[in-house]
DNA sequence: CTCAGTGCAAAGGATTTGCATGCCG
DNA sequence: CGGCATGCAAATCCTTTGCACTGAG
């Protein structure tokens, strides 16, 4: 399972001309062990032989190489997470207070609703959909 | 109807005991007459007479008294817009290759599908939902 | 008068970049 | 050996803040 992950980001990478070094694993690994996206101080937490610089950098080659998605929060800080094709299609409570970010999903039945109806929205406005993000904002149990 | 939205603005303003000055009154025009968020830079460029550090101040003033909201895309800029409940509420479509942001609409019965489906969610998690976000990120018409 | 709002300039802070070094192929 | 990845430090740039001034009540 881990190391099929492995073997698809390093497909990716090689794709983008992009070797998957240690560094790059390690952030991977990081993402992949986590149940919510995390912060660049949140994942540098989990490797202190990362450094801040490179991690930016490799950050912004997994994001490229379609492996790694940056989310967007209400702080000031940028989360990163697994592509949705890896990690599954799931959507995110976000605290407005805090700015935490949890995933959740919702039912096949929803989703396939709400894909046939935003694509009718976009194909009017000659929009080109690459995927769609469906977000709670609100506070989190322990900001409550 | 725009001096129906100035009433509710300036109560809404006087409920945090703020006043509604003359350049809060720019930013909300300039805001009303759009389609879509506006980043800083487009809000000032549609009216010279504002500093930048006091039209900041005054988004913050304004989503504080909730009739601005906050819009994040996918570059650097913040774009603003009317609070919901006096724009109406809409989705957007956000360009990830130059950032831009467009309104849209979905039909009310999926609205309130949605809505029911994701309160559902969110009870389940703890999570005190203020409101729903549901957007589709992709390549606008110029960038295609 | 008082005090919030304003504008200029300077500071903050997450993210990016320059450059010398190290390492994999 | 050659070229990319790395890490440190410095730069970038959106956004925030300090401070003196202005204007409404």
């Amino acid at each position: 399972m881990s190391s099929e992950l492995h073997t698809i980001v390093a497909d990716r990478l090689r794709t983008d001309r992009q070797q998957y070094t240690r560094n790059r694993r390690a952030v991977i690994d990081v993402l992949d062990a986590s149940d919510r996206p995390l912060t660049l101080q949140q994942i540098l937490e989990r490797r202190h032989d990362l450094a801040q610089s490179s991690a930016y950098r490799n950050l912004t080659v997994l994001e490229t190489a379609g492996v790694v998605n940056r989310v967007l929060s209400s702080d000031d800080f940028s989360r990163y997470e697994l592509a949705e094709d890896l990690a599954g299609h799931h959507h995110h409570m976000i605290c407005s207070t805090c700015g935490s970010v949890a995933d959740f999903t919702v039912s096949e039945s929803l989703e396939s609703t709400l894909t046939a109806a935003l694509e009718h929205a976009a194909v009017e406005a000659g929009f080109l959909t690459e995927h769609h993000r469906l977000d709670l904002v609100g506070h989190c149990l322990s900001c409550t």
